[in-house]
RNA sequence: GGGCGCGUAGCUCAAUUGGCAGAGCAACUGACUCUUAAUCAGUAGGUUGAAGGUUCGAUUCCUUCCGCGCUCACCA
């Protein structure tokens, strides 16, 4: 016999016993006057004797996180919304049922109270119980109340375990929510209606991706996982939604690592009648205010640096191989716009594809402060618009922090003709082997050949965004539940249909 | 996919050169009416991720597999 056998045995008798004595193991409704924060939050300036004299009554729910039972009276932490209220019971101030409830009551519990609100002699807020209520029994053992919940692996598999143990978890993901609000408050107010388009598409596009496959069985027809909403949502700009956005999930079938989960969620936003010179200024405007609504200041911490993201540098990519190339040999601005010395210094085959190779062994990984990084080379981009004075290059920025790529806008291409040869060229690569060519998309090429407005486009990946803004290391501390291997049997079932015979 | 590392009680962690698998929390029994990592006395709890191998003897050494982490490559 296991412990937790054992464990499991223990809490399912007290789950009978608490029956017993009348009440129900797993509760319903209960209609609490005030959530565990707000009593904490509500009488932080009352003083012990104050508190006596009004005798303040709330009703209250919380799980049990500790318990320090003394003989005839209790003191023990109950958590709320991340809140934690410690409530006092003692067996004359009880009626004698609650109080043999209370003796059944285990650390994981979930119950509620009646009481009014005190101090104890050390000062602290709490509650003194007159009638106890029991919503919800648990079955298995919470984790150590001073360490907390450490393993990575069950932090991720148990997310619900983690939310419980581990404060500063649950935070991540309130302030992930609040990127998300703070996002959509900004985008609504500039006039951008929010849409959802296909995630099962029959073509995929707007990126260079892998992507899953799936079968759609009575339609008998193969369809993807879009990699990008890129293209519905300029198709929708099309159709005159003039200011459109998205914020939903993307699937690639690529690696998987501390800055990648194979579903990730972007914010895609598409604005006509602008260029990416207007998204430029947005973007720092939308990151600065972003940061200020989910953290409190433009300026957070990272990996032990202060990203100022009220601050947002501008460097073409050109300026940016100059400004922050080490060692010997550092270019001239002259060498980064020769073919030739590009050439010599990347295996690549074209003088774009040689830019961006040397760009990102450069100076990605120095883009610590959030940065603009624009005119990206044709080759690199076949969705966006060639530059006016440079057709070699587009106008295409990216946003940089932390050395993560964070965003990714451009002046759109919405010339059809210019839009069916990209694709015909991306379709030669894809005969060559390169499997995230792009595919041709007739239907795309089709709206284009409607008119589509000049229109600027961008994309945030949220996941990162949420990594800069939370001090995450890494993707899977801001994805609720990131991708991982399938976990062996676990077994629950079988000791559960044990104990129910 | 490559390299490196980790996996011991429900949780957090020990275990000397290969020599009887341990502690704290949680649990159980008892004491205790202002404690807060409550305290005190006692009890129980293990297929050391799995399978093989070497050895008188394996948590420890070797092989394979499973899971996770870090890192490189690819990608956002």
């Amino acid at each position: 016999m296991s412990l937790e056998d054992d464990l499991l045995r223990q809490r399912a008798k007290r789950t009978r016993q608490i029956e017993a004595l009348g009440f129900r193991p797993y509760g319903h409704r209960f209609d609490a006057t005030h959530a565990l924060p707000e009593v904490l939050s509500s009488y932080p300036a009352k003083t012990g004797d104050e508190l006596a004299a009004e005798k303040i009554p709330v009703k209250i729910a919380g799980r049990v996180m500790t318990v320090r039972r003394m003989g005839k009276a209790s003191f023990a932490h109950l958590q709320q919304n991340g809140g934690r209220l410690q409530v006092y019971v003692r067996q004359d101030a009880v009626a004698e049922a609650d109080w043999k409830l209370w003796e059944h009551v285990d650390i994981g519990d979930i119950i509620g109270a009646d009481g009014f609100v005190f101090r104890t002699r050390t000062g602290e807020l709490s509650v003194h119980v007159e009638k106890l209520y029991f919503l919800s029994k648990t079955l298995l053992t919470m984790p150590e109340k001073f360490h907390g919940l450490e393993d990575v692996e069950t932090r991720y598999r148990q997310r619900y375990l983690d939310l419980i143990a581990s404060p500063e978890s649950r935070q991540v993901f309130i302030t992930r929510a609040k990127i998300i609000s703070s996002l959509r408050r900004q985008l609504e107010a500039k006039g951008f209606v929010e849409v959802e388009t296909p995630m099962l598409q029959a073509i995929y596009g707007g990126a260079a991706a892998r992507p899953f496959e799936t079968h759609h069985n009575t339609l008998d027809m193969d369809l993807f996982l879009r990699i990008a909403p890129e293209l519905y949502l300029k198709r929708l700009v099309v159709g005159g939604l003039e200011r459109v956005y998205e914020i939903n999930r993307n699937f690639r079938n690529e690696g998987v690592s501390t800055h990648h989960n194979p579903e990730f969620t972007m914010l895609e936003f598409y604005q006509a009648y602008a260029d990416y010179e207007v998204l430029m200024d947005f973007s720092a405007e939308l990151l600065g205010q972003t940061a200020l609504d989910a953290t409190g200041s433009k300026v957070v911490e990272y990996d032990g640096t202060q990203l100022d993201f009220g601050n947002v540098r501008r460097y073409t990519m050109r300026e940016a191989i100059v400004e922050f190339w080490e060692g010997d040999g550092k270019p001239t601005p002259e060498n980064v716009a020769d073919p030739e010395w590009l050439l010599r210094h990347s295996h690549k085959l074209t003088a774009g594809e040689a830019l961006t190779d040397i760009f990102e062994r450069v100076a990605e990984d120095k883009l610590i402060q959030p940065t603009i990084i624009y005119k990206y080379p044709v080759e690199t981009s076949p969705l966006s618009k060639n530059s006016v004075d440079d057709p070699a290059f587009t106008d295409r920025f990216e946003i940089y922090a932390a050395g993560m790529e964070i965003g990714n806008a451009y002046t759109e291409l919405n010339d059809p003709q210019e839009q069916r040869r990209r694709f015909e060229m991306q379709l030669g690569m894809r005969e060559r082997g390169d499997d995230e060519a792009h595919q041709m998309d007739e239907d795309y090429i089709r709206a284009l050949s409607y008119g589509m407005p000049p229109t600027a486009g961008e994309g945030i990946g949220i996941d990162r965004l949420t990594m800069l803004l939370t001090g995450s290391k890494s993707i899977r501390d801001v994805i609720l539940f990131p991708l991982l291997r399938a976990e062996g049997e676990i077994g629950l079932a079988a000791k559960l249909r044990e104990l129910d015979k």
